[in-house]
DNA sequence: AAGGAAGCTGAAAATTAGCTGAAAGAGGCC
DNA sequence: GGCCTCTTTCAGCTAATTTTCAGCTTCCTT
């Protein structure tokens, strides 16, 4: 597996920082949140993350304080703010307090993700840079994944499900396991649907005698490379 | 196999921490247990776990603030935590405060040994590789045991039941334990399936003489390594 | 050598895991 | 709205696996 990516979020509404963290947990980020400036402050020490996502609006210290702070204490993170539509003057105001980006509520959880990724790629370039595993490779810039020199054409769970299997190759992977890591903890359904897409993507990498991706009854599945 | 892998169990439940404490010891793994928080963070310095495995309902300290604490007291252990269905949202706050991962309650015991070996695998790799012993080879994160270069064909319980007679060679093991062991405590049925099982195994080991598998009239089976 | 207990064996029966195709549901987009 | 893609559910199917069982062999005891 590639290196551990950790964002912290700050934001007082405890909906949002639930949402975004299963979002981002998702997403294969180690995540960890504060609800107020005062927290993210200890937690960021601790924690050094490679970026902070903070919401500007916050009762105690606000965002930018927040943010100057952190730069202060020599955190290396980029930090991405969240700033209400009625607040565009904020932005002058946040670029020259170090805030790295922004991005504008209400906004959709794949422009945070671009933001995200943006900034990664900015910042540390070295954590970046798409993995080569057998026939595989894997393209996070892109989202795409390349199986012997070919783009695979993947919904995006597919896309999520076959990187994962594929970073952990050689290694058996229960169903249960797999519906945490790929749908996340909060997913209620049956764990047939990890046998849907499993099929759907042996089809897609011709993987018709499935020695490719092996079935291990009672066990899990099993990438094995040629 | 991995003698000195640490496993810290803590729930108020004497039923849940005798059943975990069994299957653990089975499996190879030194293990403590704390009726309660208080207790637990007691034990962990003393004991210092590779692994915590904490039932997030406690009476007193709840699992979150155990874990916390724990962290603070600069523990290495990985934590995982068990928690009910109906706590899901509690996951989300879980992985803020330090865990490492979770079970949802009910989970099969199996479930709870992926995830001891995955996070193991995470957190101390040196701890791990597969195990030689004589002509066999048990690489659990393939799940696959190679018997003389060749990967063997097992069904789940076969496998099981191999490992646990190689991993015990040399000592012979009684049809009631290799029953409570391999099928569990509650398994009903009659022994004679051991005996079907042992023959399978000889079938497909090739061993025609039972001079790998022997028996021993009366008192049970055993390895012995040539 | 007979009788009985313990273990072996092959096959049938019962159960279950995983596969599959189709259909229903959920969003997003024109 | 209507159309698209993607996600999820579902039920029937298949085949692997587990379990039972009855008859057989082997070994021990007397």
């Amino acid at each position: 597996m590639e290196k551990e990516i950790k964002i912290l979020l700050v934001d007082d509404e405890p909906h949002i920082l639930q949402f975004l963290e299963m979002g981002l947990v998702n997403e294969g980020y180690e995540v960890a949140t504060a609800p107020d400036g005062i927290t993210a402050i200890g937690v960021a020490e601790q924690f050094s993350p490679h970026i902070v996502i903070l919401d500007v609006m916050m009762p105690g210290i606000d965002g930018f304080e927040v943010c100057r702070m952190l730069k202060k204490n020599g955190s290396q993170a980029a930090v991405i703010m969240l700033t209400a539509k009625d607040e565009v003057e904020d932005k002058v105001k946040g670029l020259t307090l170090g805030a790295d980006d922004y991005v504008v509520k209400p906004f959709s959880f794949e422009e945070l993700l671009a933001r995200i990724q943006a900034r990664l790629r900015n910042q540390f370039p070295s954590l970046f840079g798409e993995v080569s595993i057998g026939p595989f490779r894997i393209d996070d810039r892109r989202k795409e994944i390349i199986y012997q020199g070919k783009v695979l054409e993947l919904s995006p769970t597919e896309h999520q499900l076959l990187r994962y299997l594929v970073l952990n190759h050689g290694i058996v992977l229960s169903k249960t396991l797999i519906l945490d890591k790929v749908w996340g903890y909060d997913f209620g359904g049956e764990e047939n649907i990890v046998e849907v897409y499993i099929r759907s993507l042996r089809d897609k990498l011709g993987d018709k005698e499935h020695r490719l991706i092996r079935t291990l009854r009672g066990a899990g599945y099993r990438v094995d490379l040629l």
